[in-house]
DNA sequence: AGACACCTCACAATCGATTGCGCCATTATT
DNA sequence: AATAATGGCGCAATCGATTGTGAGGTGTCT
C-alpha cells in the first residue's frame, strides 16, 4: 500500500458536504450557529471519513498549544517517574498533552531543553530544579511571555515563584522526633547540598527537633553528601559509624542513602534498630524491600505532580494572581517500619504510623512563605 | 509587569530589519542564497529580540512536527522510566521532543491516548502494549498515514511491523540454564499470561531448556500470573511450596515476583539458593536490595528506548523499507546474585556471571520473525 | 405588505514560518 | 556594447483550523 497519502481535513470534509471549511470547523465544536441538521451532517462524515482535527493547526490559530512540559534531573528515579505518571494523568484528563526533558542534574542542559520547550510554546512549565542550578535566569524566557511555571520538589529560594511542595521542614522534624521517642539520643543526619532549599529545610527541621529535645547538636554527626548516592550513603555511614561517639540514630535525606546506611550497618554487626535506627525520606519501594524495612517520609509524587497540573491550569484560567507568588504544600508523613521501630514485633506485618502533619488542606492553598 | 506581550517573529525582525520576512526566514536557517552580511544583521538582531522560532508554525508548514509519541503502559516501573529516558535522550540529540502517555494496561484508554497523539501529528510512535491488548486495529489511524510504530517490549504477535525487543527466548532459556548449572532439578516458573509473545517466548524457553538438559517437564511447576504483582507471586510461590514434590529453583518472569518468591521460602525458613534457588528478570534496582540479592535477566531498558528512537528516524529517513518488517534484538545476560548462585561465597560481593547471548549485534540489525 | 429579527452559513483574514517563482542589479562573457 | 549569468532578495501562496463580519433566506408581527 502506498500510504503516503494525506490526512483528512475539514477542508476535504467541506468540499464533499458542499459547504465552507468554516461551517464544518463549527459544526465540530458544536457551535451554536450552526444548524442541527448540518452539524449531523458533518459528525457522520467526519467519522466516515475517520477525520481527526490537527492539533498543530489548531494551536497555531488560537494560540494554545495544549501542552505541558515538564523538566527534571532523570525521569527514571522513582520519585519523579511517580510525579510525571500524576501530571501526566492530569493533564490528559484537563485536555492536555505533555513534553518531557531531563537535565541529568546538568544546568546547561537544563537550559538548552528549556530553550527547546519554549520553542514548542508549551502553556506551562513544570520544573523540578538541577542540583546544579542557583541561578535561575534562564526561565526569563517564560517569564517574560507570561508562560506560568509551577516549581515542584526542587525549587529556587525565592519568594516570587509558584510552587507544589512539602513542607521539608516539618516532614524532617517529624522523622527526627520519631527517631527520639524511639529512645535515640545521639542522631545523625546524612544531609544533601543545602543551596538546595529542600535540603537546607531538612537539614534546620533535623536541627530543631534536637534543640527542642534538649539533645545535643553535634556537628560531627550531620554529613553533607553532594549526589546522595548508594556509594556516598555508604561512605557517608561508615565515617558516622567510625565516630568516637557513634550515633544510635540517623536521619538521612533520601532513601538511597538510607539503605546503605542499613547495609553499612548490617556489614559491622550492627543490630537495627536496637543499637541503630534508621530513617529515610521519599519512601520509594526499595523502603520495603530492604531487609529490615526502612522506615521514611512519605512523599506524595503521584500527588504532586497533579497538583502542579492543577496549578498550571489554575494559572492560565487566571483563577490565580500570576504576578504574585503562589504555593501548594501536600502533606507528608512518617512511615515507620523496622529499621527504627523499636517497639514493633518485626516478625508481624509492618506496621504504619502515621503522623499528621499540621499543614494546609489538599487541593490548592495559597500560603505565604516563611520570613 | 504586564507580560502578556506576544512573542517575537520574524516578521518583527523583518520590519525592524527593512528586509522581508523570507529573507529572515532563509537566514536564520542558514540559506544559500541569502548575503553574508544580511545574514549576520539578522542573526544579531535575533539574538537581541530574543526571538525563538515558533514549532507550532513551522510544524504546521512543514509537515513535520519532529515530535515522537511515547505509549507505555505505566510511566513509574523502573524498566519502562528508563526507557523513557534513553528515548528521550536520543530524541533530543537528533532535535526531537517526546510526548509521553500511559495506558494503565487498559485497551480502551490505550485507544483514546493513541488519537490524541495522532492529533497532535507525532513523526513517529513507540509503543509498548498494554497488558490487555490483544486486537490491534486501533494503530490503524497510524499505518494509514504513513506515520511509523516501532514497538518495544510488548508487540504483536505479527509479522509486518517494526520493533525493538530482547529475545526472549534465548534469555529464558540461559535463566533456566543458570538454574540447572546451580544444580536445580525441579525448576518451576512464574510466567506472565501467554498471549503476550514475551510471556509465552519466556515459556517456551522455559521448556526448551528442560528438554534439552532431560528434565522433567513438571506442569504442576508452571504457573500463569496475570498481573505479575508482588502480591500475585507471593500467592502462587506459595502455592508452588506447598506441591507435593517442591521445587528446588524457580524462574519468575519479572523481579516483582523474584522478590515475592523469595521473601515467601525465607518466611518458610528455607534456605536460598542452597534449597531453593531463585532467578527473576529485567535486573530492576530492587535485586540488589533484597537479602539474597536475586539474580536477574539484564534487561538494557534505556538502550531499547535509544534504539526504538533510531529505528523511528531510520524509517523516516527511508533507510528502511516502512513496508516490510524490521526488528532490532538488543542482548540480554544473565546476571547471577546470591539468590541462585550456589557456588559464590555469599559472603563477598556479590560476583556477577555474564553468559553471552548468541544474538545480533548492538546498534541495529534486521532479523527474520522465527516459524 | 413592509419591516424587523432570526437562523444558517460563506468570505476572508489570521496564526508564524516556509518556499517556488520571479524581479532587479551587478558582474562576466564574447 | 549588448547579452547572458549569476547573486540577493521580495511576493505571495501555503500548511489546517478558527473567527469576526456580513449576506441570504425564512418567519413573525403589526
Amino acid at each position: 500500500m502506498g500510504n503516503k497519502k494525506k490526512a483528512v481535513t475539514i477542508h476535504d470534509l467541506a468540499e464533499e458536504l458542499n459547504v465552507s471549511p468554516s461551517t464544518v470547523s463549527r459544526a465540530l465544536n458544536d457551535h451554536s450557529s450552526i444548524g442541527k441538521q448540518t452539524k449531523n451532517a458533518v459528525r457522520k462524515l467526519a467519522e466516515a471519513r475517520g477525520y481527526r482535527p490537527n492539533a498543530i493547526a489548531s494551536s497555531l490559530r488560537t494560540n494554545r498549544s495544549n501542552t505541558f512540559g515538564i523538566m527534571a534531573p532523570w525521569i527514571n528515579r522513582p520519585f519523579i517517574s511517580s510525579l510525571i505518571s500524576g501530571a501526566e494523568e492530569a493533564a490528559r484528563e484537563s485536555g492536555n498533552r505533555v513534553i518531557i526533558s531531563q537535565s541529568y542534574d546538568n544546568r546547561e542542559l537544563e537550559k538548552e531543553n528549556l530553550q527547546v520547550l519554549y520553542d514548542s510554546r508549551i502553556s506551562a512549565l513544570i520544573v523540578s530544579l538541577a542540583m546544579e542550578t542557583t541561578d535561575y535566569s534562564h526561565f526569563g524566557l517564560f517569564a517574560k511571555n507570561g508562560i506560568p511555571v509551577v516549581f515542584v520538589d526542587r525549587f529556587p529560594a525565592r519568594n516570587d515563584i509558584h510552587k507544589v511542595h512539602i513542607n521539608n521542614f516539618s516532614a524532617a522534624f517529624e522523622a527526627t522526633e520519631h527517631l527520639i521517642g524511639q529512645g535515640c539520643r545521639r542522631i545523625a543526619h546524612i544531609g544533601g547540598g543545602r543551596h538546595q532549599g529542600i535540603y537546607e529545610d531538612r537539614w534546620s527541621g533535623y536541627i530543631a527537633a534536637l534543640k527542642k529535645n534538649n539533645l545535643l547538636v553535634d556537628e560531627s554527626l550531620i554529613l553533607q553528601a553532594t549526589s546522595l548516592s548508594a556509594e556516598e550513603g555508604m561512605r557517608l555511614t561508615e565515617q558516622l559509624l567510625d565516630n568516637a561517639h557513634p550515633p544510635d540514630g540517623i536521619f538521612c535525606a533520601n532513601d538511597t542513602t538510607g539503605v546503605s546506611a542499613i547495609r553499612c550497618a548490617k556489614s559491622r554487626g550492627i543490630k537495627i534498630p536496637e543499637e541503630l535506627a534508621i530513617i529515610g525520606f521519599n519512601d520509594d519501594p526499595i523502603c520495603e524491600i530492604i531487609d529490615p524495612p526502612l522506615s521514611s517520609v512519605h512523599h506524595p509524587a503521584i500527588e504532586m505532580g497533579k497538583a502542579a497540573v492543577r496549578q498550571a491550569l489554575a494559572i492560565l484560567q487566571g483563577n490565580l494572581e500570576t504576578e504574585s507568588e503562589s504555593s501548594v504544600t501536600l502533606d507528608t508523613y512518617v512511615v515507620a517500619r523496622a529499621s527504627s521501630d523499636r517497639k514493633m514485633d518485626s516478625a508481624l506485618t509492618a506496621g504504619i504510623v502515621t503522623l499528621e502533619e499540621e499543614n494546609v488542606p489538599d487541593n490548592s492553598s495559597a500560603g505565604k512563605k516563611k520570613k
